[in-house]
DNA sequence: GCAAAAGTGTTAGTCTTACACCCATGA
DNA sequence: TCATGGGTGTAAGACTAACACTTTTGC
C-alpha cells in the first residue's frame, strides 16, 4: 500500500485504461471510480506498463487489483493517442493541484510531471460475473463503484470517448465472438440470456426466435429447470458448453 | 535527409508500423522495405511519434514519406506490446551493430539505446490505389517494393504477425465498410472489383450474384463501356458515387 | 456465324421475422 | 381451473447460392 511509486519502472507517456462490463438489473455496467485527486469526476480504471511486462499483463494486472479475479475475459480494442489527451485538458493544472495535495512524498514535482504529461492509453475492455466482483479501489481512488452505462455523468479525460468505443467494439464482437456467458453466472436462464442481449443492443428480441437461434448454435447445454415459485412454467437452466 | 534525428522529439518505447495494402495483378500487395541495418529482412514502414502529434498525424506522416500521397485511407487496428518485441529479438545485438555501421554520428550510442530498446508499436493498415504511388525509401532503407502478401519470407521482429492482423482486421472490415475502391482506380469493372474480393479473401465468388449485389447497394454509379478490343461484350465502367 | 465473356433472369435453398399455439406451474 | 409466462410450431418474407439463358463484341 505505502509502496513507492518508482515512475522508472514503467514506461513513460504509455498508460492502459481499462473498461471492466458487468450485468446486472438488465442493465450493462461499468466498473468506474472516482480519483482523489479529482473528485467529482469519473475515471475508468488504469495503469501503466511496467518496463518488464506486456501490455496484456499490464491490462490483467490492472483488472485482477481493482476485481480480485483471474482469468477474465480481456480484449484490446483500440489506441488513443491525441497530442493533448492528458496534457491539453483544462484540469490539467486542477489535476496537479489534486495530486500534490496527496503524499507528498510519493508525489512530488517528479512524479506529477510525469503523470500529467502527455499520454497515449491503450484501451482494453473486459467481461466479468458482476456477482464476483469484490471492487476494490486503487490506492488513488476515493472509491469504485459499479454505474450504468448511460448513468455517468462526467468522466475524467477522454474516458466517456473511450466507453463509448469499447461499447461499440463490444457490440461488434459479442454475438460473433460469443461472448456473453462472460457477463452471467455459469447458469442462466433464456431470458437471462435475452435480457442481456437487449441491454448490450439496446434493442428488444422476439424471444421464441432468440431462443432458437441460440439453441440451434450448438454452444447451450440444457440442465434442469428452475423453480422461482412463480405461477407459470419453470424456465431450464443453461450453461454454456466447454469447448 | 541530413537533419538530425533528435530522439528528444518523440515519444519513447512507442512506435507506429504501417501496413499498406495496394493491388495489382490480382494479388494483394504491402508495401516493405529492406532497412540498411539489417539486410536480408523485410520491414513494415514504420516510425516514431512526435511528442507534440497526435498518433494518427504521426501514421499519416509515415504514409506521406512513403507514398507522397494525402488523404489515405487509414485504420488503427491494434497494438503490439509484447515485452521483448524489439529488445528480446535475437537480432538485437545484429541490429545495433547494424544501426552502428550507418552514420556515426546520427547513430551513436544514446539514438542506438534508444532505437533498439523496449517497444510497444500501434498498428494502422492503409489502403492505396497502387497506380497513383511512387514509394520513396526511407533515410534507413535499402531500397522498398509491393510485394504480394504471401511472397515475403523473412520479416524483421514480429512485422509478420502484425501484417497477418492487419488482413484479418481488412477482411472484417472490407465488406462491412465498403473500403474496397480505395484499392483500385477512380473507374473500375465490375470484374476488377470482383477479383479484388477474391484476392482480399482468397475465394471465389459468382460473378452474377457479385453483381447482383454490389448494384443492389446502390452505391455504384455506372458509367461508359470500356471497350478491350477483346471479342466479347465489353463490360461497363463504374465510379462510387461521392455520398 | 462463332467463340468469349458480360450481363440478366429464375429457381431452390437457407435464414429471419412474425404470428399462433400448447404446456407447466402455483394460486 | 385459471392466469402467467416458458417453450414449440409454422408460415411468410428476405436474403443467398446455383443454374440457365440472352446480349454484345471482334474475328
Amino acid at each position: 500500500m505505502s509502496k513507492k511509486f518508482d515512475i522508472d519502472f514503467y514506461i513513460a507517456h504509455l498508460s492502459i485504461d481499462c473498461v471492466i462490463f458487468g450485468y446486472k438489473d438488465k442493465e450493462l455496467k461499468v466498473l468506474v471510480s472516482k480519483p482523489k485527486y479529482n473528485q467529482g469526476v469519473w475515471a475508468l480504471p488504469g495503469g501503466y506498463i511496467l518496463k518488464t511486462e506486456s501490455i496484456d499483463s499490464a491490462a490483467n494486472r490492472i483488472l485482477r487489483n481493482r476485481t480480485s479475479l483471474e482469468n477474465i475475459y480481456l480484449e484490446q480494442f483500440r489506441a488513443f493517442g491525441d497530442e493533448n489527451r492528458v496534457l491539453g485538458s483544462k484540469n490539467n493544472s486542477h489535476l496537479r493541484e489534486g495530486l500534490s495535495l496527496l503524499d507528498k512524498k510519493m508525489f512530488n514535482k517528479t512524479v506529477i510531471d510525469w503523470m500529467t504529461s502527455r499520454f497515449v492509453c491503450i484501451g482494453y475492455y473486459a467481461l466479468v460475473d458482476i456477482n464476483q466482483v469484490e471492487p476494490q479501489a486503487g490506492e488513488l481512488d476515493e472509491c469504485i463503484e459499479w454505474r450504468g452505462i448511460s448513468d455517468i455523468k462526467k468522466m475524467m479525460h477522454d474516458h466517456k470517448a473511450i466507453l463509448a468505443e469499447a461499447l461499440v467494439a463490444l457490440r461488434l464482437n459479442f454475438d460473433r465472438k460469443l461472448i456473453g456467458f462472460n457477463l452471467l453466472p455459469v447458469t442462466f436462464t433464456m431470458k437471462d440470456f435475452q435480457e442481456l442481449y437487449e441491454a448490450v443492443y439496446s434493442k428488444p428480441f422476439a424471444s421464441n426466435n432468440f431462443q432458437k437461434k441460440m439453441l440451434d448454435l450448438n454452444v447451450l447445454e440444457r440442465l434442469e429447470k428452475k423453480f422461482t415459485g412463480a405461477q407459470n412454467k419453470a424456465p431450464y437452466l443453461y450453461r454454456f458448453k466447454k469447448k
